[in-house]
RNA sequence: GGGUCUUUAGCUCAGUUGGUUAGAGCGCGCGCUUGAUAAGCGCGAGGUCCGGUGUUCAAGUCACCGAAGACCCA
């Protein structure tokens, strides 16, 4: 044995240091997207990949693909984490689409009416809204918007997102207003568009109704609570107590008086139990529960005089107002209950939400005597005082109230003192007045001042008030059965979208449509001033030949026009005819509505104004293969655009829809300012780049809700890198491998090899099927397994000594290159849905004749010139049959088993520091009979995958694995271990470098 | 308060029709290597399967009750 000492060795080393093939390659280590991210951005709009991929996927005569984009709302330039994951995952499913030969177009959309841009503006007018003109106002509108629109496309292209930028749409676009008019006409011109009442948050002090958003609550809010009595008129015939109910006054609760003068029923619950009470001088009904309450309250004593009976029993009782000579009557509702009151509820159906509801449920008269400043109309009715006392004794609390009284002191009659409530301030003046009025009537039982939460407007902060208002209405009615059969007919992912979309389309009511705002499409109706209905208010004219009018102004100008125009120029000679109208002052008789439409009407049509208005960009019609939104647009999105469909087309908009969930906190804690754990993705980018964003929508199961902190940004970056080294690897081993010539044919390829392949054609399945299905975050752990299990630490550990050692030509070298070239192409090819950058990456650091190798073949798409040549242009990876072989996987599986084995027998020797790499290491393997075959099929092999220097095979009833050193010396080239070598080096490295020389 | 869901290792995910000691990758710990080197390899330690009760020979899995959280309503 020759004794060598290290300086000896190193020498050596030295010697035959150029006769080992490392790995070359240009290639970074470390990705650094922050900065190249936008360098590849340059590229793809340099060579305009994204047409040329349509242009490409069209000639090949590809079926269209189309995913059609839900607009987000352009109320800021930020993006939210929420709205990032959204737009990845459509470009993940776009990208990969793409790759499975489909022309798959991405238009990018923006919602840009609305409340929220509105407010916002206003809140910059220096002088308040009314300062500005109604144009004025809708152009700082649209600029700001526009602005913001600026601000999202740029951050949207910066994740990677590839699509129709130049072009994308926006719903304040003159071209999209008049087609969603047209649209709008049709739903008119089925009828399916009325005008009715609805109760709505009001605020007096801005004059306006207020979206359930802008509501505040003010929690110190002071009430007067009064209870009221009203006197009993009829009594329902067969009534156990008639007797004691004679006389007797049924007792409501309220905490606004005002309300009093719209009072039309009083509402029991049918299943509470009612008592008569007395305290000598009076009789009352009210909720047996709450008679105590009562008497507390009211500082009186009131005894029960009969037992309780339900509230059924009392249907047919008529009460009469306790003002006014106008009936009462009971009705029934689920909404009373025994938490507080009498049991009794006064019933103003023009002055609350379940008061209307249970209004129209009885037809009862909606009555709403307040005007849009909080000042009661003529409809309010007038009381005349028994004693001018009582409400003297209000006066001189009430200054407001008093002023407002001497005011009309000279024009009332002297004598009785009669009182008109029009022209008062309902809660200024209201509550007092009708204060006094109802104990001047004697109607009044209590009054008790009380703190509670009540609304306000967030704006003017003042207190606000129900009020019944005439709105727009889409039937939903007149085709909800046609709606409820095409969602069944739609693929939801996942499936519960079904159930939760169904069973609110089932369930809702009408949808209101009208919006008393500035920012938005107007509603193109046409008030007539000589024509009156039965409240007094002018009828509106809604008629297909405005409608298609008004729809061309606003083409060519813009809906703004609407407020901008003389009437005359808005309305065309057929109406003028129609109407009779010739000759008339047109600005007189005629007046616009100002309403504007509710947003989701908007967006809910941009399957008519988008997609079929752009049909030949999409190419293809409705409805679209996908909508991807969050899971609230079952009630938004999804449903306004269902309805509208259905309402004009007949069918659903989408064959299919995915949803996502919210993302929330690494905690599951929605994410909030004040909470401090808002991910930006901004910064999620500027540290670590877009691909790391993408990996991460990729990771995760969106369907639930989706997890994010910083914690996890590491591990994605681990993957990342992960994912890169193995590239790098395959990059810089194919440095001298041109496939055309090196190629090793499928026979010829080593056993493991071929196992390799076999396992590639195995993950190409499951990452097809993945996608497939939408499952990003199976393709996530799939790869992650295969680079860093079958690839990094087996595989490409293995086959570094073939590659290095062997020599460039050997054919050994040349079967593992061509593996590493069908994995390189594959999963160069794999990466490009999730992390398109690094995918360009690696394929713009591929060997030159790696790339030419790629050009004409099923690689890229059909027709892609070298010129054009971006991974972004390829095909997905086709499972070659050829290369299944489920039996030699099945062998290597067993085989393998043994290898782990071995691995934990040479770590022992590790562990006593015995050897160190296993390459120092000798194996004896003892075997059954079956097993040892299998081991020696390939044993040519053996040494190589266990990575050792020595191995003894034999027969043995039971497998045993064994370890030892391998008492030997090193060759200096290859580093595995020999009995003897000559001049440092073992007989095959002695040849491998004799064949390169010969070669060279 | 109602509807639709979620909860398995530090993280991201598997866990078949209920059936041995609940798996994977990453991370972590220890070691090796220095010819993928701001890399690579080996081994190892991690779990009250959200909690409780029940059904069963047997429950992460089925039923009921509850907790925490998410979205949409009221």
């Amino acid at each position: 044995m020759t004794k060598t000492t290290e300086k000896d060795n190193t020498d050596l080393e030295n010697r035959y240091k150029d006769t080992i093939d490392l790995p070359e390659t240009s290639f970074p280590m470390r990705g650094n997207g922050p900065v190249r991210e936008p360098e590849f951005h340059e590229i793809w709009k340099q060579k305009n990949t994204y047409q040329r991929g349509l242009e490409l996927r069209e000639a090949e005569g590809a079926a269209s693909f189309v995913l059609h984009d839900g607009p987000p709302y352009l109320s800021s330039e930020k993006i939210h984490i929420g709205t990032a994951l959204n737009k990845i995952l459509k470009d993940i499913v776009i990208k990969y689409k793409s790759q499975r030969g489909f022309r798959a177009p991405y238009i990018p959309g923006y919602d840009s009416h609305g409340l929220p841009i509105e407010n916002a503006v206003v809140k910059d007018i220096k002088g308040g809204r009314k300062s500005v003109s109604v144009a004025e106002l809708r152009d700082k509108c649209k600029d700001f918007a526009l602005k913001n629109l600026k601000g999202q496309e740029a951050k949207f292209k910066r994740l990677g997102v590839l699509g129709d930028w130049d072009n994308p749409y926006i719903t304040l676009d003159p071209k999209f207003e008049a087609e969603q008019i047209k649209l709008f006409g049709e739903m008119a011109d089925k009828g399916y568009i009325y005008r009715g009442l609805k109760t709505v948050y009001w605020s007096y002090g801005a004059e306006t109704a207020l979206a359930d958003a802008e509501v505040e609550y003010n929690e110190n809010h002071v009430s007067s609570a009064i209870y009221v009595a009203f006197p009993i008129t009829t009594i329902p015939s067969g009534f156990a107590h008639a007797k004691e109910l004679e006389g007797a006054q049924v007792v409501i609760w309220t905490t606004t008086p005002w309300t009093i003068p719209g009072n039309m029923a009083i509402c029991l619950n049918e299943s509470i139990e009612y008592i008569i009470a007395s305290d000598n001088s009076n009789k009352i009904l009210v909720a047996k529960d709450l008679l105590e309450q009562v008497n507390n309250e009211t500082e009186k004593e009131f005894k029960a005089i009969t037992e309780a009976f339900t509230g059924k029993e009392l249907n047919g009782l008529i009460c009469k107002h306790p003002l006014f000579d106008r009936p009462s009557p009971i009705i029934f509702g689920e909404h009373v209950t025994v938490d507080a009151g009498t049991g009794c509820v006064h019933t103003a159906p023009g002055h609350g939400q379940e008061d209307f509801a249970v209004g129209k449920q009885f037809e009862l008269e909606i009555l709403c005597p307040v005007d849009g400043r909080g000042v009661y109309t003529s409809e309010a009715l007038s009381y005349s005082f028994k004693d001018p006392s009582i409400l003297e004794n209000f006066t001189a609390k009430n200054s407001s109230l008093k002023a407002k009284l001497e005011n009309r002191a000279n024009d009332a009659a002297a004598g009785a003192l009669q009182v008109d409530l029009e022209g008062f301030h309902v809660i200024k003046q209201g509550n007092d007045l009708l204060i006094s009025m109802l104990e001047d009537s004697g109607a009044l039982l209590g009054l008790k001042k009380i703190t509670h939460s009540y609304p306000y407007c967030w704006r003017s902060k003042t207190p606000l008030l129900y009020r019944a208002t005439e709105q727009w209405f889409a039937s939903v009615d007149d085709f909800r059965e046609l709606a409820l059969s095409e969602i069944d007919k739609v693929k939801w992912i996942p499936e519960r979208g079904r159930n939760r979309i169904y069973t609110m389309v089932k369930d809702r009511g009408d949808w209101c449509i009208s919006r008393q705002r500035t920012w938005g499409v107007p509603i193109p109706a046409i008030y007539d001033m000589e024509d009156m209905n039965e409240q007094g208010n002018p009828n509106a004219i809604l008629e297909p030949e405005l409608i298609e009018h008004v729809a061309k102004i606003f083409a060519a100008e813009g809906s703004t026009a609407w407020y901008t125009k003389d009437i005359k120029d808005l309305l065309p000679a057929s109406f003028i005819e129609k109407h009779n109208a010739q000759g008339s002052d047109l600005n007189t008789r005629f007046r616009i509505e100002t309403d504007t439409m509710d947003v989701w009407f908007d967006s809910g049509s941009t399957h008519r104004t988008v997609v079929a208005a752009r049909a030949k960009e999409f190419g293809a019609s409705l409805p679209v293969d996908l909508y991807l939104e969050g899971s609230d647009q079952h009630r938004g999105w999804f449903q306004s655009s269902l309805l509208t469909s259905v309402a004009t087309n007949g069918f659903a908009p989408y064959k299919s829809v995915l949803t996502h969930g919210f993302v929330v906190d690494q905690h599951g804690h929605k994410m909030s300012k004040s909470q401090g754990n808002v991910v930006d993705p901004e910064e999620v980018i500027k540290q670590y780049g877009a691909d790391i964003l993408r990996l991460w929508v990729a990771s995760v199961d969106y369907s639930v809700e989706i997890k994010i902190g910083s914690n996890v940004f590491k591990q994605l970056s681990d993957i990342y890198r992960n994912f890169r080294n193995s590239s790098r690897y395959m990059l810089g081993n194919l440095h001298d491998f041109d496939p055309s010539k090196d190629a090793v044919a499928y026979d010829q390829l080593w056993s493991l090899d071929k196992l390799v392949l076999h396992r590639l054609q195995s993950l190409t399945e499951k990452l097809t099927e993945a996608f497939d299905n939408y499952q990003f975050f199976k393709y996530y752990q799939l790869i992650q397994n295969f680079c860093s299990v079958d690839l990094s630490a087996f595989y490409f550990d293995i086959i570094k000594d073939r590659l290095y050692t062997h020599g460039t030509n050997s054919s050994s070298r040349r079967s593992a290159q061509t593996v590493i070239y069908q994995l390189l192409s594959a999963i160069n090819r794999f990466l490009v849905p999730v992390l398109p950058h690094l995918a360009e990456d690696i394929y713009s650091h591929s060997p030159e004749q790696i790339k030419a190798s790629y050009l004409g073949t099923e690689f890229f798409v059909k027709g892609a010139s070298e010129k054009d040549a971006s991974i972004l242009l390829s095909n997905w990876p086709a499972v070659n049959q050829e290369y299944l072989d489920n039996e030699l996987a099945t062998n290597w599986d067993k085989i393998l088993e043994i290898r782990e084995l071995a691995n934990k027998e040479i770590e022992n020797l590790r562990a006593e520091k015995i050897v160190g790499k296993s390459l120092e290491a000798s194996l004896k393997i003892e075997a059954p009979k079956d097993k040892l075959n299998l081991l020696k099929s390939v044993e040519t092999e053996l040494k190589s995958v266990l990575i050792i220097s020595e191995l003894e095979l034999t027969e043995a009833p039971e497998l045993k694995i064994s370890a030892s050193k391998f008492e030997g010396v090193k060759c200096v080239r290859c580093w595995k271990y020999f009995k003897e070598v000559k001049e440092g080096i073992c007989e095959v490295c002695e040849s491998a470098i004799h064949n390169v020389s010969s070669s060279s």
